[in-house]
DNA sequence: AATGAATGAGATTTCATTCAT
DNA sequence: TATGAATGAAATCTCATTCAT
């Protein structure tokens, strides 16, 4: 192993151990040295790699790029199986990453300024999926009794709900699996009788 | 005002106080001075009245006592409506603390063991729900594609995720609306056809 | 009870308490609140009684006066059956307050200025013993092969050694009689043989 | 100076700048930014090497091994001159560390417990003379007037109160000699006439 | 005279970060 | 580049003392 991948490792290691740690106790009950030590590395050397203890938390929380579902208004329906397979793959892509994921909401709750930021990024889903489901009220395919509005609400709650859900380890099947079954549920529910 | 209600206000203002500034930074990074400054009392006041600060967060996690949705399964159907009457009214209770409602949320993501201890607490409530939709669908209410037992965990992932979404500002909704109106859709995707 | 009775048992229900606490724990680690709860009254009446906790200590320290061995050079000789009925004497007397002596060793080692104050109370003793054992060589009661002074030096520390065995409890004998049977074998040692 | 050697040197400067503090001020007085300060370290430093301020005392406080009286019942009489050689040697050796008997005495009688544990030290110290004693009244060596239980003890308190004497700084003389001449009176006394 | 809530200085302890080796 | 001893700001918590009731 030559020297370059001798440093990437050495960061991975860390970063691996912060991102178990974190989620075991949450980011400001984890200290430095546990990290170090998890990583079987030097304290000094942690600051070799991340210029704070903070810096490593940014790094982990690069999320989820939801692009797809951004682009899904720009297609032809009908919607829900195209979107049904879309969260499948991200869940189940996502579920690679537990950790993650755990971390990703507590950092959305840990201050206002977080939850803030994770808002707007909801409220953006949300105002993509919008034009989605009038199209599809349109197309006759979903509900008019119900505005698209409220059903993009939903759905962002559905999301939300089932991440909490399987990081918690409540339910017992796979990410993908069950953010599938709950949006089944969801499209029979405001489909057009 | 006399000298026990005084005591009573002192310590509300501290709990008020704690409060607010957990639910606006997090716990750990809300310092007891902090606290007490914004209670207008001396540092020293607060341990008067809680031994750590960690006693103060307990005193604030009393959630919720959610007996009612646990006997729901020994009344008779149809469960839909009284369900959503159950959640409207639950809603709008717990919407009344809006602060408190976010720490609990923290809280139960804080760490491995509160996880543990939250999870514990919602499959019991799943526990409880199953022979509910056992019931409905033995009575017709309810389509059988759908086992009782998923039913009633994608009904725990609504209550989460609404949740979720309320506390984070995303809905303009009340809480209790909001719950209404998704438990609506979810019951209309499992009705019987 | 007349209410300047009732003051006086206050106080000594306070003095009592603090000497007991001060005895088990040492005077720092005892708290004023420890106090008033084992003496039965509340925080502020400490303050009514004693200015400070410091206060407390020095009321409990006045220890011993011992005028009677200053004055036992200006009587005549033999002087060891004297100085044995006197320490019998001293001993029983202190004896009836095991708390107070130590207490008052452990004033003593408490620190430096202390140890200053205790030691030149000894070396007063000792100046006042010295011309005891003198006569008591010139008369030919006591072997002129050990001076005087060492003599004095070695009655002090039968004293300070029988006080520390008798506080620590090691020996069972009555504080007195413990005294008695050390001095005794102390005079044998230096008796004109 | 290697790395290694620095650091024990450190340790060391704590050790005894926080020893002649305790002798000082007594262990309660004594603060751990006063310690870090004479030690010339900066105040977390002292936690680098001890875990709180009372494992400092612990450290402190391993004081003597008495093996070699433990042993001398194992051994031939005549026992007041090995006793004797014994006493001087002891003493001499001690007397190096002044701060460290006194904080000895001082930790003795800190609390119940301490002196608890001290008091049953000292039994252990007399158990083991009392056959010492029994064996020079057989041969003749010691007075049977006085029954072997009561020199152990005498011979105890001899030893405490040379140590609270020197100690205390009354006695001029070096330890060693203190506590030879003062045994030396003692066999004296004990002596088989 | 008695109370005990309030005070705040000051104690112990933690831990992210630096830097000489 | 890796190390870990040293740092010191800042946290939690204690407790003697005050004072309005």
């Amino acid at each position: 192993m030559n020297r370059e991948e001798k440093k990437l490792e050495t960061k991975n290691r860390i970063l691996e151990a912060a991102m178990c740690l974190f989620a075991e106790q949450g980011f400001e009950s984890t200290t430095v040295a546990q990290i170090t030590e998890a990583a079987g590395v030097a304290k000094g050397t942690f600051f070799n790699y991340f210029k704070t203890k903070e810096d490593v938390r940014g790094k982990l929380n690069k999320l989820v790029a939801i692009d797809e579902i951004v682009n899904l208004k720009d297609k032809p329906g009908p919607y829900a199986p195209r979107f049904l397979a879309l969260v499948k793959t991200l869940g189940d892509a996502m579920a690679e990453n537990h950790g993650m994921l755990l971390l990703s909401i507590q950092g959305m709750l840990a201050n206002n300024q977080n939850m803030e930021e994770s808002k707007e990024g909801f409220c953006l889903i949300m105002d993509n999926l919008i034009p989605v489901f009038e199209k599809g009220q349109q197309t006759g395919e979903f509900t008019t009794t119900i505005p698209a509005t409220t059903m993009a609400c939903i759905a962002t709650q559905i999301y939300l709900g089932t991440m909490l859900n399987w990081v918690m380890g409540i339910s017992k099947e796979g990410f993908g699996d069950q953010l599938l079954i709950s949006f089944q549920v969801f499209f029979e529910g405001i489909l057009k009788k």
